[in-house]
DNA sequence: CGGCCTATGTTCGGTAACAGACACAACAAT
DNA sequence: ATTGTTGTGTCTGTTACCGAACATAGGCCG
C-alpha cells in the first residue's frame, strides 16, 4: 500500500488560508527527505524552503574545532529556511535530516512572492519564527543550567512529539552529536532512564515506555518550549485536511 | 553642558528612510534608561518598544529555581520588543537595563502601524531579528563548548562594542548573573585576564587595556556574532545625522 | 578619621562531564 | 559458522565548575 502524502501534514501548510495555499500549491514539490542529507550548509544560499511532513530536520552549528550542537529541531510544525524571509538570505547553521521521511519544498522565490504580500502567511511565518527563537533561547539556558540527564529527556520528548510513533531510530552517538556531548555520557544517561523503566534502548533505536515518567524527569525547558509553540501556533484555524488533488474549489 | 541626544544614535532609527522616520519621529520619546530597571517582565504585554542609544539592555531568562542567564544583549544597534511584530505580543525573557543611559521609546501601536506597511522598516526589523537569532544561537553553542574564560572574553567584547568607552561600570557579580555562572568563577577568570594585562579590574568597574589581546583570547563566537551583525545591518544607507529638531523638511 | 557596607579574593571539598582506551554484543555479510 | 562492522557498556584518570565559607580591601558616609 502506498503511503498517503498530503501537504496538510505540515502544520504551516495546513494553517494557510485557501487563497494563499492555492497560489503555492502548484509549486509544492513532494520530496523524500533522507536520513543524513544536508538541506543547507553553513553560509550557503537558500534555493528552497522545506516543509517537513514525516521527517525531522536538525539545525546544527559547527565550531571551528569540529564540535557541533543542535540549536533547534524542525518537524512537521515548521519550515526550514527562515533566514530567507528574515532577510539574511544565508544561514549560519547547517540543516541535517535527522529522521528520514518526506516533506514539501518550494523554490525560494515563490515563497518570497507570497511573503511579500504581507498577508496571513507572513504573519504565520513570523509567529513560527518567534516560536523557533524560544526554542533556541531555551536550548541556551538548558545547556547552561541543566544536567545531561535532563537534557536528554528534553531532547527525547521534543523529538518524540514530532514523530507519531513511540520509537526513535537513532544511535546514541547521533544524539550525543545533537546535544554536543560525548557518546559515553549519553550511554550512561540513557542507561539510567532505561533502568528507571522510562525508555527501552536497543541498537540504534529508543522506545518510549513511560511518557509520564519521562515528563517527570525532564527539566522545565521542555514544557516552556511546548507551551510557547502551542500559544503561538494554535490559534490558527487549519484548512480542512482534504488531499490536494480533490480540494474543493 | 547638556548631553546631546539624537535618534540617530540608535542604528535602527538612523537606518530608516526619511518617510518612515518622519512618521515615527513625532511619537518618539526620549527617556532615561536607568541601571537595573526592568523594561519587560517575562510574560508581560508589550506597551512600548525601546531603541537604546547610550544604554545597554540585557535579555534574560529566569529558571524556576531562580537561576538566570542572559540570552542576548541589545544596545544602540537594536530594539527591544521584537516579539511585538513577530506576532507573539509577549516575551518569555526579561529585559533588564544593564548599563544606564538613554533611549527612545515608541508606543507599540505606532510601530505596528508602520511595520504593517510592509516597507523598508519591516525588512530592517526582520533583518535585525535575524542577527539577534544568531546571537542567541551562538550563546547556546558557547554555553555548551567554551570555557568560562572564553565566555567572559566574549561577553566583555560584545559589551565594550556597545559602549563607546573603554570601561564598563559593572560588578563581577552582575557579570556572573549574565553568564549564569558563580561569582567566584568570574573573579578568577577576570583575575587571569588582568594578570595577562588585557583588562584592569577595580571595584565595580572593568577597563579594557589590551583589546587585541582580548580578541586573541576570545572564542570564535564573538567574531561570528559581530560579523553577522555587520553583514545583516551594514548595507543600509544611514540618514544624515542631523539632530531631530533641525531636520530639513 | 573611623566605621560600615559591599565587592573582590581565596580556600576547601565535591561532582559532572571530559578524554582516552578497551571489552563486548548485536547484526549483517560471506 | 565465521568474520567484520558498528553500536553500546564500562573502565581509568583529569579537569572545570560548583557550593559554601571566610578573609580582605575599596570606597562611601557619618
Amino acid at each position: 500500500m502506498a503511503v498517503l502524502h498530503d501537504p496538510n501534514q505540515n502544520y504551516l501548510l495546513a494553517a494557510m488560508v485557501d487563497a494563499e495555499f492555492d497560489r503555492l500549491a502548484p509549486h509544492l514539490e513532494l520530496i523524500p527527505m533522507l536520513l543524513g542529507d544536508v538541506l543547507y550548509e553553513s553560509g550557503g544560499k537558500l534555493q528552497h524552503v522545506y516543509f517537513p511532513t514525516t521527517s525531522i530536520v536538525s539545525l546544527q552549528y559547527e565550531l571551528e574545532n569540529g564540535a557541533s550542537s543542535e540549536i533547534a529541531g524542525v518537524g512537521n510544525e515548521g519550515v526550514l529556511g527562515i533566514s530567507l524571509f528574515m532577510g539574511g538570505n544565508t544561514t549560519l547553521s547547517r540543516a541535517v535530516i535527522q529522521t528520514g521521511g518526506h516533506g514539501y519544498r518550494l523554490r525560494s522565490q515563490i515563497l518570497m512572492d507570497e511573503f511579500n504580500r504581507a498577508g496571513p502567511l507572513m504573519r504565520l511565518l513570523l509567529r513560527y519564527t518567534q516560536a523557533l527563537i524560544t526554542q533556541m533561547s531555551q536550548t541556551a539556558i538548558c545547556n547552561r543550567h541543566h544536567s545531561m540527564d535532563q537534557q536528554l529527556c528534553r531532547w527525547l520528548l521534543l523529538t518524540l512529539d514530532r514523530v507519531t510513533r513511540n520509537d526513535l531510530t537513532i544511535t546514541q552517538e547521533q544524539i550525543a552529536n545533537m546535544l554536543g556531548v560525548r557518546r559515553e555520557g549519553i550511554t550512561e544517561a540513557a542507561g539510567k532512564l532505561q533502568d528507571a523503566g522510562l525508555i527501552r534502548c536497543r541498537r540504534g533505536q529508543i522506545t518510549l515506555v513511560n511518557r509520564a515518567g519521562l515528563e517527570n524527569a525532564v527539566c522545565e525547558c521542555y514544557g516552556v518550549v511546548k507551551k510557547e509553540f502551542a500559544r503561538l501556533l494554535s490559534d490558527v484555524r487549519l484548512r480542512q485536511g482534504k488531499p490536494t488533488a480533490i480540494r474543493a474549489a
